[in-house]
DNA sequence: ATATTCTATACTAATTTAGTAGGAATTACA
DNA sequence: TGTAATTCCTACTAAATTAGTATAGAATAT
């Protein structure tokens, strides 16, 4: 499971989501300050409004806002909202890529590992990194 | 943690030697038959001799044996021996991949998050998967 | 009206991956 | 001693992926 850059910037952002859950709308300007690409930000909010774990709001004084508590977030589900292919090896979650799973010597080894993965990270929560 | 073709091919080559253990040098040719690239695995190989998981025999009925029995490799040490980085992202084992390690929020889910991969296939041994 | 914010899509540069290519060194065997 | 089979070494390349940048448009508070 390689975490690309998009994951990580994704949960950075919920962290600042969630450390000011209640407190209203907050723009990307913000979380980025000075010292990240807003575009790039932006683009990754976009992939977790449209996977509807957050919810924006347009114009002066928007933003976005968490759509539940930190603690009822996964951070499986935040970066498999931005990841293509969270598994270790694309055959695991993509049926295309390999022909013969079945025969295969390895794969059981890749499936296996993608469920430990995955099932740590749908234990651990937003809230126990705030 | 994203396998590479260089590690799937690893642990094919490493299953194949596996199932002839005790029966001398096995060439790549013999490992790849037609249908796939000897150079590419010749590579392959030169990376495990490299680790000394396994040793080479030059010649006319030269190739690669073990070097020790199959129970006795991790899946883990097959695939550090040909994967640059085995972690969920580059900052776990890379120390200047990142200098804000100390103060960042989510490197502990990445640091946990590899720790448990690499339990799981240390654990797991080739003998496995004969 | 205007400034601020998200939305959508297209583009690009850098990096990584997955090989390919060519030849040198070593060895068994005829 | 010659030859074929094998590993060893290094350089190269094409395709895919990643990490952004760029541009223009739509919605909204004031």
């Amino acid at each position: 499971m390689r975490i690309s850059s998009k994951g990580k910037y994704a949960l950075e952002l919920m962290v600042y989501l969630g450390r000011n859950y209640g407190k209203g709308s907050i723009s990307i300007s913000e979380i980025t300050g000075d010292s990240f690409s807003v575009k790039y930000m932006e683009k990754i909010a976009a992939l977790l409004n449209k996977a509807k774990l957050i919810k924006s709001e347009r114009g002066v004084e928007g933003g976005y806002t968490l759509v539940k508590d930190p603690k009822e977030y996964s951070i499986f589900e935040i970066l498999n909202a931005v990841e293509d292919n969270l598994a270790p090896i694309k055959c695991v979650l993509d049926d295309d890529a390999c022909k013969v799973k079945i025969t295969c010597k390895t794969y059981p080894i890749w499936d296996e590992l993608y469920e430990i993965e995955a099932e740590f990270l749908k234990n651990k929560k937003l809230i126990d990194i705030l």
